[in-house]
DNA sequence: TCTGGGGTCCTAGGACCC
DNA sequence: TCTGGGGTCCTAGGACCC
């Protein structure tokens, strides 16, 4: 029978932020999304205080001022770095892991002897070796598992592993029947108004529902959880290392601009962060999707959002070639006098650089470019990103986003090595 | 004044073919 | 006068996740 289990960091970009600010431990403390944003990770003190998630700052900075909280710009070279060091115990702790987002990742747990026990020496190590504190999910499916690993962290009893095959049904029934369908995974805003209306409000109401009626008022994602909180298991561990479909690369400008350089400067940069992580996973792209939009919260700004697809004559890996096919893509979508508020670029159709055979017919990338590609790649990764870099990125810095209050990269610097005092 | 970024999967509908 | 229907492929967009 397949067993998973969900490791999930409690809050994990704020635990990033005090483990190396100890003078913090105890204070109420947010992440803020890119650009300072909104609220994107709470503290367990911050969430005391009630501070919601996905909320705009500028509509909590006076409450944070007068309730002392510690507001911290997202600084997602640490939480990578602490996000890698995670993942890299629970691989010498278990053959098959997914890395499901940057603080989660599924197990495949499925013929260990003690599981529960086991998973309370995974949190051990974790707590021990990176000071991170997790809440771990058991069950037969990943659904359960989700659903698990939310009571693990909710119902402080369990400390922090709760194992769903250790209970009999009625127990995990009376559970589901305490949760809104919303907890479910899979379940979000659209769906929860659309099952409460009809009348299915709990988890436990989903469970009991048809697959076969699901599926035809729903569709079929919904049908697989239905089954899934059934304990029939549908969804599979993705292991790590699979190459991603699609790369993207997007950001909001710091302020808005309606210059046309300041657009092509950042969709360079973009491009240039998108090829990187193409050819890391070794792989070359033949669609280049390019969009802009302006701020859709601003009422007295004419809304517009744009997306246009470049196919290449070819597959490619080249920054170069990218590039110029995605300021073409620019070049059809850009209007004039408008106020732009973010752009960003997608690479699609996506194969493994093996995979394409070039012959008369179809080019390929040329050689030369691949080694110089690769020239730049290694030197910025030894000496810092963008060490080495396209022109065309300095042409404007306008666009850059705002984070006032960074922290450090504590553990990828050598010189923002955290200093030690002793007395 | 100030509202993130990066993914996945599914579906509807258009284009095209025979 | 009367002008099909079914299949495939592709894309845009929606819903979800963290």
């Amino acid at each position: 029978m397949p067993v998973y289990a969900l490791v999930d960091a409690n809050n994990f970009y704020a635990t990033c932020e005090k483990i190396f600010a100890p003078e913090l431990m105890d204070k109420p403390l947010v992440v803020l999304s890119n650009n300072d944003g909104c609220i994107v990770a709470r503290s367990a003190e911050a969430k005391a205080l009630g501070i919601p998630m996905a909320a705009p700052i500028h509509q909590h900075r006076h409450f944070c001022q007068q309730h002392g909280v510690v507001i911290k710009s997202s600084n997602y070279t640490l939480y990578g770095d602490m996000s890698a060091r995670m993942l890299s115990i629970l691989q010498d702790m278990c053959p098959r892991v997914e890395s499901y987002s940057i603080d989660e990742s599924f197990l495949d747990m499925a013929g260990f002897p003690d599981i529960t026990k086991y998973a309370y020496e995974i949190r051990r190590q974790l707590r021990r070796q990176v000071k991170l504190s997790c809440g771990i999910g058991i069950g037969p499916t990943k659904t359960l598992a989700k659903f698990a690993n939310h009571i693990a962290k909710n119902q402080l009893y369990w400390g922090g592993v709760f194992n769903a095959l250790d209970h009999p049904s009625d127990m995990l029934d009376a559970l589901m029947a305490q949760y809104p369908v919303s907890e479910v995974w899979g379940v979000g805003r659209r769906l929860t108004v659309r099952l409460n209306a009809d009348g299915i409000n709990t988890v436990l109401d989903l469970k009991h529902c048809g697959p076969i009626a699901i599926r035809k008022r729903y569709g079929i994602v919904l049908e697989k959880t239905v089954r899934e909180l059934n304990g029939e298991s549908c969804l599979a561990i993705a292991e790590v290392g699979e190459p991603r479909q699609q790369i993207m690369a997007s950001r909001s400008f710091g302020t808005v601009t309606q210059d046309v350089d300041a657009i092509k400067t950042a969709i360079c940069h973009h491009v240039s962060r998108a090829a990187e992580k193409l050819r890391q996973q070794h792989s070359v792209a033949q669609h280049v999707y390019v969009m802009v939009r302006t701020n859709p919260f601003r009422d007295q700004d004419v809304p517009y959002r744009r997306t246009t697809l470049v196919p290449l004559a070819y597959p490619s890996a080249d920054t170069a070639i990218l590039m110029s096919a995605a300021l073409a893509g620019l070049q059809q979508i850009f209007r004039p006098g408008l106020k732009y508020h973010k752009c960003g670029v997608m690479l699609g159709q996506i194969a493994p650089v093996g995979n394409v055979q070039p012959d008369l017919f179809s080019p390929s990338d040329d050689p030369k470019r691949l080694r110089l590609m690769a020239l730049m790649d290694n030197i910025n990764r030894v000496h810092g990103s963008n060490m080495l870099r396209f022109a065309s990125l300095d042409l404007s810095n306008s666009w850059r986003m705002r984070a006032g209050g960074r922290s450090p990269c504590y553990t990828t610097d050598w010189r923002a090595l955290p200093v030690v005092f002793c007395r």
